[in-house]
DNA sequence: AGCACGCCGACT
DNA sequence: GTCGGCGTGCTC
């Protein structure tokens, strides 16, 4: 008999890595589980924690005396075997704590709160009751409390005159409704009805009722109140004389808003066909085979997904389904939904934390067999997968840019080999990390050439922005994207225009001495914004007036410069004051819902223009869009970023995907500046092979992935000193534990060395092959763990998305 | 994280 | 001489 629990306390601490040992009293013995949460008394005095059971022994190699566990928090696990194993490998791969990487996996409800309470003993004067307890009651202890009374109050502790009390707060409460159930046998309920029938006919309807009731199963009383035709206070009534009993039911809030319309499987060509069969070979025989489907915009790789998600669920497995965020939106979800109904569960920030939880139980009971969801989605509780697919695999947002730093993609993967299922990623422009694992036969790899309506892909135009800068006027517009905007309004046909970043460089610059107005926390220019009129800082936040003299020169010449949403859509209404135009970025969408509220006026065409941010480029598919225009193709290009090509790349063949999506045809406009550049060349031919064999090329040329492997390390701090020697100090542990075939670029300031009023210093190890890499980095590790209480932070990002 | 122990400066 | 600053170690 297991006498010993191995907990992971939450405390997300190097020494703290690994689980402690807690006796299990005799009244928990038979409530404690492997997977569930406990709180056990953690450190001196009377402080507790939660923690997760990660094992159960009759023995232990700690040598000192056991605390026991003081409470069990769940009636079931909730961290299952594989979900248990994945977080060790999380742990492992990204190099963080244990319980972080537990804490990441489950609801936010399940994160338990600790609070602090102190009350007075025994007798304070009456001074120091008015000074500290002044509702003469017991007090919550908050790191909010000022220094004074702090202070005051442990003084008071220390001399045992105030006891501090430590709690446990669980936040996982479930909805309740009241439900009820008969409290007499059938027999009974049918004689009293018999007397009571003339004279209380209601009362005669609800015993009728009851009599059809199982005597062990809640019914909601709204359910009741609605099948026999009766009011709740015959039900009150009843409750009164003993005929039924009530208690709480509990109940899932309904994210399911209203009822979708089912859909069949469509017609599939041969392409789709041969994707189908290849991946439902791998779900027939339980491989861990895994997939790349290419396929271009408008190809089905969608109905490849959900038919190959429907032989899971034929053999009685499960399936995952990955979509970025942006691209989760209720279009999506219903044609899911669709497909196979009550079956599909759907994670996403959208849905109230309640919503969210209660999507996790369904899933965790086998309510649910289909997740689709975002990237955390990825770590669902679904059993017996089938199936796990990543719909637009190249989408940075799939890695998690706080840790753990983990990406979405590799943890699916880990999850298709431990449930011998395939994986199978999908996208039009796939990440050079995929294709080149195709190319290298890890992934089968499935092209989608054809457009399931056959349309032909649109023509692409690249507008040389210097040229139309020699012969006209500054401005966002070049003559022959004005030209083809009027062509669509006289048409009454839609057109989507995008703008590369959101408010990008509108700053303000003085132009007789050039004085940019910055932001005093971070190290980059404020933006201005014309809603607020104010100038705001993207990083922190910082918000202050438009100056109309410059604070260097005293200048009045201080004007804007570069361009935002904003201007653009006053340019563009000037120039089309009768056009209706929709602006959609992260200013316009901050409010929950405004995103779709935008997208549906334009579908139901009340605006001609739909004006945004990277944020339209992904998978809005409206038939009456004909042109689709980016005012500057090139802002990503610029980046000192290794992936600055292959995102410029993705980007615009996404959006040229948007125009002529029905039968007519679109055309699109790409203005630039680097109109020789190959990633703009390649995405106007729409030939996603070169670009891949060209981009490789210059990734061979640079020793960056997919031919090496890569970790950035950062240390930030307030002062600059501090950060850069610790970074120095790291790159020399490096140097002497690794070999010297690795490649280790910097230390050098972060491209934005200070946001938030922290400096940010790093560096990047390229390698292929680095057998010591781990036991040094977990050595660096080990030791940021003490300046780290003078605030210095180190963090250790493997694989990260962007060098800057 | 949060607490106690322990070693140095300004007070009764 | 003590009160209290925060630097350091430890929590089953």
């Amino acid at each position: 008999m297991a006498q010993i629990g191995q907990i992971l306390v939450d405390v997300p601490t190097m020494q703290t890595n690994d689980p402690y040992s807690y006796a299990i009293p005799s009244k928990l013995e038979h409530q404690v589980q492997v997977g569930m949460r406990v709180i056990v008394p953690f450190g001196r005095g009377h402080r507790v924690v939660s923690g997760v059971v990660v094992g159960l022994t009759d023995a232990t190699s700690f040598d000192g005396e056991l605390k026991p566990i003081q409470a069990v928090l769940d009636l079931a696990p909730v961290l299952n075997d594989e979900l248990r194993a994945l977080a060790d490998w999380l742990a492992d791969t990204t190099y963080a704590f244990r319980i972080t990487c537990i804490q990441t996996m489950l609801p936010n409800q399940l994160k338990t709160q600790t609070e602090r309470q102190v009350q007075p003993t025994q007798t304070l004067t009456p001074n120091e009751m008015a000074t500290y307890f002044p509702d003469g009651a017991p007090r919550e202890f908050t790191d909010k409390l000022d220094d004074a009374t702090v202070a005051g109050l442990l003084k008071l502790q220390r001399a045992g005159k105030v006891e501090m009390t430590y709690q446990v707060k669980d936040r996982s409460a479930v909805k309740t409704t009241t439900g009820i159930k008969p409290a007499l046998t059938t027999i009974k309920l049918r004689e009293i009805q018999d007397e009571v029938t003339k004279r209380a006919p209601k009362q005669a309807d609800l015993l009728a009722y009851l009599q059809t009731m199982s005597p062990d199963r809640l019914i909601a009383q709204s359910t009741v109140v609605k099948a026999a035709h009766i009011s709740s206070a015959v039900i009150t009534a009843a409750a009164d004389k003993g005929w039924l009993t009530k208690a709480p039911l509990e109940v899932y809030r309904d994210p399911f808003q209203q009822p979708v319309k089912p859909t069949q499987p469509l017609h599939l060509n041969a392409e789709q066909q041969v994707a189908v069969s290849a991946i439902s070979n791998a779900v027939d025989g339980h491989q861990t085979e895994n997939f790349l489907v290419e396929g271009v915009t408008g190809s089905g790789k969608t109905e490849v997904y959900l038919q190959s998600i429907a032989i899971a669920l034929q053999q009685g497995r499960t399936a995952l389904m990955l979509v970025p965020e942006i691209a989760l939106t209720p279009q999506m979800v219903n044609r899911v939904k669709a497909r196979f109904g009550q079956r599909v569960a759907v994670l996403h920030s959208g849905l109230s934390k309640g919503e969210q939880y209660d999507e996790w139980r369904r899933i965790d009971r086998g309510e649910a067999t289909v997740v689709v969801g975002a990237r955390s989605a990825v770590f669902a509780p679904v059993k017996n997968l089938g199936i796990i697919i990543m719909d637009e695999e190249h989408e940075t947002s799939y890695k998690q840019d706080e840790n753990p730093r983990y990406h979405a993609r590799d943890v699916a993967l880990w999850r298709g080999r431990y449930n011998d299922c395939p994986v199978v990623l999908g996208s039009a422009t796939p990440s050079l990390e995929t294709r080149a694992r195709a190319a290298k036969g890890l992934y089968t790899r499935l092209v989608l050439a054809k457009r399931v309506n056959d349309h032909p892909l649109p023509a692409v135009h690249i507008v040389d922005m210097r040229e139309e800068l020699k012969q006209h006027s500054e401005g966002d517009f070049s003559e022959s994207l004005l030209t083809a905007i009027q062509t669509r309004l006289d048409r009454k046909e839609q057109m989507v225009l995008m703008l590369n970043r959101r408010g990008y460089s509108s700053f303000v610059m003085c132009r007789d001495c050039g004085f940019v107005l910055k932001c005093p926390n971070c190290d980059i220019s404020l933006t201005l914004h014309m809603d607020t009129h104010t100038m705001k800082c993207h990083y922190c936040g910082h918000e202050e007036a438009i100056p109309h003299v410059c604070p260097n020169c005293h200048s009045r010449k201080i004007r804007y410069y570069g361009t935002g949403t904003q201007k653009v859509e006053e340019a563009l209404q000037k120039e089309f004051p009768t056009a209706r135009i929709l602006r959609m970025d992260v200013d316009s969408t901050r409010k929950k819902g405004a995103h779709e509220r935008i997208l549906r006026q334009f579908g139901q065409h009340q605006a001609d223009i739909l004006l945004g941010t990277q944020m339209i480029a992904k998978g809005l598919d409206f038939p009456n869009v004909t042109l689709v225009g980016v005012l500057n193709a090139d802002t990503a290009l610029g980046l000192p970023d290794f992936r600055a090509s292959e995102r410029t790349f993705q980007l615009l063949t996404q959006v040229s995907g948007r125009a002529g999506r029905a039968a007519k045809p679109g055309e699109v406009y790409i203005q630039t500046f680097n109109p020789d550049h190959y990633a703009i060349q390649l995405a106007q031919q729409q030939d996603y092979e070169r670009f891949f064999v060209t981009e490789m090329h210059m990734r061979h040329q640079g020793s960056y992935p997919p031919y090496y492997f890569a970790v950035q390390l950062t240390a930030s701090h307030e002062d600059e000193a501090t950060a850069a020697k610790a970074m120095y100090q790291i790159v020399a542990a490096l140097k002497q534990g690794l070999s010297d075939k690795a490649i280790i670029l910097g230390p050098t300031p972060k491209a934005i060395a200070r946001v938030k009023r922290k400096y940010y210093y790093q560096v990047v190890i390229k390698y292929k092959q680095e057998a010591k890499l781990k036991p040094v980095l977990e050595q660096i590790r080990q030791a940021a763990q003490i300046p780290a209480r003078h605030g210095l932070t180190v963090t250790i990002d493997p694989e990260p998305m962007n060098f800057m």
